[in-house]
RNA sequence: GGAGAGGUGGCAGAGUGGUCGAAUGCACUGGUCUUGAAAACCAGCAAGGGUUUGUAGCCCUUCGAGGGUUCGAAUCCCUCCCUCUCCGCCA
């Protein structure tokens, strides 16, 4: 949620900002709407007031044993005035709040203009491709071959875009896992977080994928809905809602592994093949909790705390800027890690990092006590893959692959298999 | 799942229809005293929102959440959530 203040004193900034989405905000009906609220506002609190007036002046009346009947009547008549207010000021109070759940967060003035991916800048690359003595097969044949994936079975099972993942292939996608998470606890003083699959409504409206994009959302039926997580972002940032914070306990860095489910109802037809679009995946997950004056501080470590595991791994991949067109809901400013995948002789999207600003915060009320200032205020949230795991056991895949099929296992993994070297 | 008890300010804890946004204690902040500290004493100390040039003033809202009754609700009624105790079930 955009800071309401900064709607009502420079809306006209705020739809030209919006614009470079591709967002189109009417500034025009929601000053409209704020005037409204305005007058109706001030009659509610001016109504309520001399209700609150009146019934004291009862109090003390009945107390002295005097008659208040005509008190009584004056407060029939305050009561029947708020209620027409009321029915006003409520209409045009879920109006804005429509408008204001709507609107995707304001954009950083550094990103960079576009309406498409094709528009995102390439701020830095790492690693050189591979040069392969022959054809590099792309993971889903690797997989077939070595009669490690087993998409079949899992279409009979639960349908398209779910794997089945066997043997070594499994364990080294769970490799993958247990080394990331070493790898953020032991060297980048992130506290390991346990945390539920199955959220609220609440939450998600918290972090800003509800109400807009429910369809991108696995809803479980029951009386109370419950979501499955699109990502581990949601507990672990909501983590901070509906609380202020010491200034002392800032940072908070969490991170979390945890399967990852999606709906995707728009993206048919893209990467049906193989493991890179899938409805269940893992993922590890970084969130950081910060001031606001840290925020891009954090941004930019949590981004290098990403990169660091495609850098142990040995995988080549980009950083790439996403442009105002391609950048996300809630995002102020995302930066993208781009692995290197020889089968698809392309770069692939492994890490999204964003700041929210106080976006997130604002809409789950996590706050902190500003000491200086000694006011509670909104915190700012930073999240960001760190990797996502099915994508990553691509990428080795691809990245490790011999002549004859068979893959080798990254150094720093090896302990984590067992000492396995090879899957053939 | 069943039975019972309870949810009030940072914490503890009073308050069962009327000047209650809420006694009291602790904690915290400032002051007096003191060489300094402690103690004692004095004072202050919730959040959100509206109006506003205003971190001034005034006003509104908030006692787990949401509804309702009433001129007036922390207090009465309904629904839900959570915590604790006992029983049942269970990895």
């Amino acid at each position: 949620m955009i800071d309401p203040k900064i709607l009502r004193q420079s809306a006209h900034d705020v739809a030209k900002n919006l614009a470079r989405r591709g967002y189109k905000f009417d500034a025009n009906l929601y000053l409209q709407l704020e005037t409204q609220r305005k007058s109706l506002q001030v009659e509610n609190e001016e109504l309520k007031n001399k209700r609150n007036i009146n019934s004291k002046s009862i109090g003390v009346t009945k107390s002295k044993n005097e008659d208040i009947s005509k008190l009584i009547q004056i407060g029939e008549e305050i009561n029947d005035l708020l209620s027409g207010n009321e029915r006003e000021l409520n209409l045009v109070l879920s109006q804005i709040k429509n408008i204001e759940l709507d609107l995707p967060n304001l954009l950083s003035d550094k990103v960079p203009d576009g309406t498409s991916e094709k528009n995102n800048i390439v701020l830095k690359s790492w690693g050189k491709p591979r040069e392969f003595g022959f054809m590099p097969q792309d993971h889903v044949s690797l997989g077939d071959r070595l009669g490690l994936f087993d998409f079949e079975s899992a279409g009979r099972i639960s349908g398209s875009r779910f794997a089945i993942i066997k043997g070594p292939l499994a364990s080294l996608h769970r490799a993958l896992i247990q080394f990331m998470l070493n790898l953020h606890t032991q060297e980048h003083d992130y506290e390991e977080i346990y945390a539920p699959y199955l959220v609220q409504s609440q939450a998600l409206i918290g972090t800003s994928q509800l109400p807009k994009f429910e369809s991108d959302l696995f809803k479980i039926a029951g009386d109370k809905p419950l979501y499955l997580i699109p990502t581990a972002e949601v507990p672990l940032t909501n983590l901070v809602g509906s609380n202020v914070a010491k200034e002392s306990e800032l940072p908070f860095k969490y991170v979390a592994h945890t399967p990852c489910f999606r709906s995707e109802a728009g993206s048919y037809g893209k990467d049906t093949k193989g493991l890179i679009r899938q409805h269940q995946f893992e993922k590890v997950e970084l969130v950081q909790i910060v001031k606001p004056k840290e925020s891009e501080e954090a941004l930019s470590s949590l981004t290098s705390h990403a990169e660091n595991v495609l850098q142990e791994l040995q995988l080549p991949y980009q950083l790439v800027s996403l442009c105002a067109g391609d950048i996300g809901f809630g995002a102020n400013i995302t930066y993208d890690l781009e692995v290197w995948l020889p089968g698809q002789q392309a770069f692939r999207e492994i890490s999204s990092c964003s700041l929210y600003g106080d976006f997130q915060a604002r809409r789950m009320q996590a706050k902190w006590k500003n000491e200086e200032t000694g006011k509670n205020e909104f915190l700012h949230t930073i999240n960001g893959s760190g990797l996502a795991a099915g994508r990553t056991l691509v990428a080795v895949m691809e990245n490790y692959q011999d002549a004859d099929g068979s893959i080798h296992i990254p150094e720093v993994l090896i302990p984590y298999m067992n000492g396995k070297e090879l899957i053939n």
